[in-house]
RNA sequence: GGGGCGGUAGCUCAGUCGGUCAGAGCAGAGGACUCAUAAUCCUUGGGUCGUGGGUUCGAGCCCCACCCGCCCUACCA
């Protein structure tokens, strides 16, 4: 497992601060989340890092229509949007890193003279057709004849202004220079780039041959300038991307970079796996550092269901859900209902169903009659376990077992098939309670009362560790109830591997009801 | 045009190497129970596995063709 000694190191792609956040931002980065909060709570040293791209002409435009100065504008845009939304998600990001930062300046400076000396970058004419109305160049594709008053010129197909033919010099990147390597990288490391589905559209593209990419722009300045040329600014792909080393050190703190790179996996949607599974492994390579490990790039969220259905994806805002269900809910849901990687449903509908069925009356009714029979029956304090039975003996084992698929679930970039796995636990032990019917036991014999309370006891106890990495403040909450931290410490000190070990919650524990975990959720039209 | 991924019970989806694979959850129906957030537990699904062929002793699972949906086919991010 090369490079995974030091840290976990796992990135989100950087949002493009223009963009209003939604729920496919949120995605991404609740992923992230669960991923490195397990491998935190697995004891591993962890790096999260998610940030914002601002440079670039739209940031620059926007920022002129509101009358601010593009730095301003940007500032402006994190505090109102982007930072808000790692609270309203309970995001325990390690980093956060703004392209427009004196460190990635420097870092991306650092890696462009890199890879100039190193001979990848080349100056060149890039030549197509330029849109002086939106001040942008066309793609090929949109490139239209002219009609009417237009007649003999060329316009864009996105708004119908016409084109000039331009030619200006650029800088290039010799990405063509690297085909066969990336083609040997994805044979020699099928897990480059994830799932399968995206690694075949990536090796075709590629198969198909490359083209060198124009890397700068001088056509406006709101960008990082190029090192040995002022002239130009780099273009803002080429720039973005390398927020991943420049945030860790490269160029500022060689130390640290060494300490942390290679990037173990770069989250990303499939929209961009390219940028991230080409364009960024040639620049790796071209700049002499080692290539990242791993690039996963997840699904599209497709939205129905009544009111959702009436606006796009895009167009939902995490807190919208966040308001009405919680950010624990919020995280579990996406984590559980899409199959990661690949493109999912949501609805409104499901949301609530799941909410309701899972969490409301599958772990929060569990926690709540357990805690209440606690009570009842012992006055708030944990019963000694005694002498397990085989129905005990089924529930350690199914722990144990749920555990170790939920592990290897994350090792292999599948949380919701961690989640499903855990959830399994959840089950059990209602199906445990109903059969054992410790209420029954309790009109002749306590001891045995106690044993199966304190068996249900352990078991919530496991669901907190296991759980914690997805929703944070009900286990929080839970572990609270259960007195654990008292006795075993604090639950982000509790380790995976050490779930299974049963008896951890000592006889005599107070054990409180605390506040309903997932309050009923009554929907109105919604 | 080329390529990718899908099309499995009302809904959302599992189905690893072809042989209990025709499944799970939710919803619906019936029953049990009462500790609990009127929660829980048990029972209950007969869907031509998109269509038509083919390979095989045997195919959602392999091959071919076709139909439908989404996506990729580079330099706005």
């Amino acid at each position: 497992m090369p490079g995974t000694e030091d840290a976990f190191y796992l990135t989100t792609p950087i949002y493009y601060v223009n963009d209003a956040p939604h729920i496919g931002h949120g995605y991404t980065t609740v992923m992230g989340d669960i991923l490195t909060r397990w491998h935190r709570q697995r004891g591993e040293q962890v790096w999260y890092l998610t940030g914002t791209d601002e440079h670039g002409q739209k940031v620059l435009r926007k920022a002129e229509e509101n009358g601010v100065k593009p730095q301003e504008w940007v500032d402006r845009l994190i505090d109102t949007e982007w930072k808000p939304l790692l609270e309203t998600l309970d995001i325990a990001n390690d980093d956060f890193i703004r392209t427009t930062e004196e460190r990635h300046l420097l870092g991306a400076k650092a890696f462009w003279e890199r890879m100039h000396a190193n001979d990848a970058v080349y100056k060149g004419s890039f030549s197509g057709w330029y849109s002086v109305g939106a001040e942008e160049f066309v793609a090929e594709d949109d490139v239209l004849d002219g009609e009417g008053e237009d007649t003999g010129h060329k316009v864009s197909a996105l708004d119908g202004s016409r084109l000039e033919h331009v030619t200006e010099e650029n800088y290039f990147f010799r990405l063509s220079d690297y085909q066969d390597r990336l083609l040997a990288l994805y044979e020699e490391r099928p897990e480059f780039i994830q799932p399968e589905s995206s690694r075949n559209e990536i090796i075709a593209f590629v198969k198909r041959g490359l083209n060198d990419l124009s890397i700068s722009r001088s056509t406006f300045d709101w960008g990082i300038q190029i090192p040995w040329d002022p002239s130009h600014v780099m273009y803002v792909w080429i720039e973005a991307l390398l927020n991943y080393v420049t945030a860790i050190g490269y160029g500022t703190d060689q130390d640290r970079f060494e300490r942390l790179w290679p990037a173990d996996v770069h989250l990303v949607g499939k929209d961009i796996a390219r940028f991230h599974a080409v364009i960024w492994p040639a620049m790796q390579m071209a700049s002499g550092i080692e290539v990242s490990h791993r690039v996963f790039a997840h699904g599209w969220l497709l939205v129905g269901g009544q009111k959702m259905s009436k606006s796009k994806a895009n167009g939902i805002r995490p807190a919208e859900i966040v308001d009405v269900f919680g950010s624990d809910a919020y995280r579990y849901y996406f984590a559980r209902a899409l199959t990661f990687g690949r493109d999912g449903s949501i609805s409104w509908e499901d949301i609530h169903a799941r909410y309701t069925s899972e969490l409301a009356n599958g772990l929060g009714n569990l926690a709540s009659r357990t805690a209440a029979m606690i009570g009842k029956y012992f006055e708030g304090r944990l019963p000694d376990a005694g002498e397990p039975t085989d129905a005990e003996t089924a529930v350690v084992d199914l722990v144990a077992d749920a555990t170790a698929r939920a592990d290897a679930a994350i090792e292999a970039l599948a949380p919701h098939e961690a989640v499903s796995a855990v959830w399994e636990i959840v089950e059990s032990l209602n199906g445990y309670l109903a059969e054992q019917q410790p209420w029954q036991v309790a009109k002749h014999d306590l001891v045995r009362t106690g044993a199966i309370l304190a068996t249900a006891a352990e078991g919530l106890r496991a669901l907190c560790v296991l759980l914690a990495p997805v929703m944070p403040k009900a286990t929080a909450a839970l572990w609270e109830s259960l007195g654990a931290d008292a006795v075993i410490g604090p639950l982000s000190d509790q380790r995976i591997a050490d779930v299974p070990r049963w008896g951890q919650l000592p006889a005599g524990t107070p054990v409180t009801k605390g506040a309903v975990l997932f309050p009923r959720i009554e929907v109105e039209d919604a």
